[in-house]
RNA sequence: CGCGGGGUGGAGCAGUCUGGUAGCUCGCGAGGCUCAUAACCUCGAGGUCGCAGGUUCAAAUCCUGCCCCCGCAACCA
């Protein structure tokens, strides 16, 4: 695999970024910027879904017009995300006048191929909510928001035909048995078409709505938001050209959390299909976070800000809590306190610390130069192969998105390095000047160990390890490509500077 | 018979698909070291893997039944 397309979904701008988009988008960066140091040719891609009704509500509440709401919104998830150190390739916006025109070739398209038709829908609708309700979704026969009783309404509207592709998604599931997942939501996803799908509306009147894009073949009309948003992932490949678009976009890895499953795993490729484009590679679905055991939501007051957290613990920390912490695809719960014995025990006491003391008997014993390994000992290749084994660890678990497992491999190689300390005991040794050689050559071990933690860390910890790489003396593009070869750079006698504590040990979690 | 997730040493979890000495982090107890961020290292205590049956040479893992917990209005990854 030497192509990665990597997406997160297109975050709806009604509500500010939270702990659920970052994790999503931690997520994705971690991956592409663990493909980019494999040398895959990566690309990653982000945005905002600016248009439908609820987002021209917000707009009209905070008094803008939807546009300027839009632009706010949007800039403040952007910002958000370069804050976090996010390294997307490219920010779409479902009101860039790309995306639009792209939007409106495909619609196009799969229009005159025969997909799409003018019907007529007949609903229990909400005037409250603006929108139809299916009888399951009310409770007692009443708006489960409104408390009100729908009213029977006919609509007519434009569909795509949805159950045309049925059987040939199914059987691309059926053929393809990790193209969702993990493997519950691919389950999920059979479980859904065993019914007979039911043909998608999409279109919405503009005499009910106006803040969409408008349907190629009909001005009366504009498109239901979803099709506008899931082609945000062809559209931002389209726009560079049709080499780009053949050689990445069937490399689709999408990103996304399991509330939008069924419009990701059954709209999308079956609008795929219609287009006449391929499919993804894969969709890769995730799980929510609960807050200390509670669902997070804006009524509880728990939301998690992410801006909140990296200022109080730093990007790296924040970033590591959530891979660590969660299994992908499972539920995961955001614990304050949980984070603090993340940090404290992983990366200060374990990763900070063996920076901290290999760099500091490099200072004491060796005025800061890093000194030969002219007096190796079999033990010295124990180190060696714990970073060896823990490559190529990182590497099975990366592919099936382990990343708490990653890091585990990662620290325990970092943990075989802080008991070789323990076990060479350089600082002993050095106490006696016919045993230098031998303290030098264990410490050109450690510092050895340190450029292979810096690298494989990067993906996961990028601000660790470029701080790594600083204090190692190294060049700042020395964590871009990955390996173990990462320490055979630094000739003896090369300097390195005094410790700085890369994680300060955190004493309680605030309250 | 609504759907889904879960029940593994004190806490939080992994392992369950592809049966075969029950693992990780934290906490706890004892000892050690001093290069280091009150860190680090060693050893130890602690589990009938929700319950009951079944399959098997062998079950946390497969099968059956049962019990308990959580989520399923909206916001929303």
């Amino acid at each position: 695999m030497d192509r990665i397309y990597l997406t997160t979904p297109i975050f709806y701008i009604n509500a500010e970024p939270h702990l659920g988009h970052t994790y999503t988008m931690v997520v994705v960066d971690t991956l592409a910027r663990y493909w980019r140091s494999r040398g895959a040719d990566t690309f990653f891609l982000t945005g905002t879904d600016e248009h439908g009704e609820k987002i021209a509500e917000a707009a009209a509440a905070a008094g803008e017009s939807p546009k300027q709401f839009a632009d706010r919104l949007s800039a403040l998830f952007r910002s958000t995300w370069d804050e976090c150190g996010i390294t997307y390739d490219h920010f779409i916006r479902t009101t860039d006048p790309e995306h639009v025109r792209h939007v409106q070739e495909v619609v196009a398209r799969v229009h005159e191929r025969g997909d799409i038709y003018f019907g007529e829908y007949e609903g229990l609708y909400c005037t409250g909510c603006e929108r139809y309700y299916t009888e399951k979704e009310l409770v007692d026969g009443r708006c489960p928001d409104h408390r009100t009783v729908p009213d029977l309404r006919r609509e007519q509207n434009y569909f795509f035909r949805m159950s045309r592709y049925q059987k040939q998604l199914v059987a691309h599931i059926e053929a393809n048995p990790d193209w969702i997942r993990p493997e519950r939501f691919r389950n999920e996803v059979l479980g859904f078409l065993r019914e007979p799908l039911e043909d998608l509306s999409i279109s919405r009147p503009k005499s009910r709505l106006t803040w969409g894009i408008e349907l190629p073949f009909d001005a009366a009309f504009v498109l239901y938001v979803w099709i506008d948003a899931l082609l945000n992932y062809t559209s931002a490949a389209a726009v560079r050209g049709g080499e780009f678009f053949a050689r990445m976009w069937p490399a689709a890895e999408h990103v996304i959390a399991k509330d939008i499953l069924k419009t990701h795993a059954i709209y999308w490729p079956t609008f795929l299909m219609s287009a006449g484009f391929p499919l993804y590679r894969h969709l890769n679905v995730h799980g929510y976070w609960t807050v200390e055991g509670q669902k997070m939501s804006k009524s509880l007051g728990n939301v998690v800000a992410p801006r909140d957290m990296i200022a109080r613990y730093g990007r790296d920390s924040f970033r590591y809590f959530l891979l660590r912490e969660s299994v992908f695809g499972l539920d995961a719960d955001f614990r304050e306190e949980a984070l603090v014995g993340r940090y404290n025990g992983d990366l200060a006491n374990n990763l900070g610390n063996l920076v901290s003391r290999t760099l500091s008997m490099v200072h004491r014993y060796f005025g800061g130069e890093v000194p030969p390994a002219s007096c190796p000992e079999s033990i010295d290749r124990e180190v060696e192969d714990a970073f060896r084994s823990a490559e190529a660890e990182i590497d099975g678990h990366m592919s099936k998105l382990a990343f708490g497992r990653a890091l585990e491999s990662l620290f325990r190689a970092t943990d075989r390095a802080n008991k070789y300390i323990v076990e060479t005991a350089p600082f002993t040794l050095a106490k006696s000047k016919s045993e230098m050689p031998r303290v030098g050559t264990i410490l050109r071990v450690l510092v050895d160990a340190l450029a292979r933690s810096a690298s494989l860390a990067a993906p996961f910890l990028p601000d660790t390890a470029d701080r790594m790489v600083q204090l190692l003396g190294l060049p700042a593009d020395a964590t871009e490509r990955y390996g173990a070869d990462a320490a055979s750079r630094i000739p003896p006698g090369h300097r390195v500077n005094a410790p700085v504590p890369l994680f300060p040990r955190l004493d309680a979690p605030p309250a």
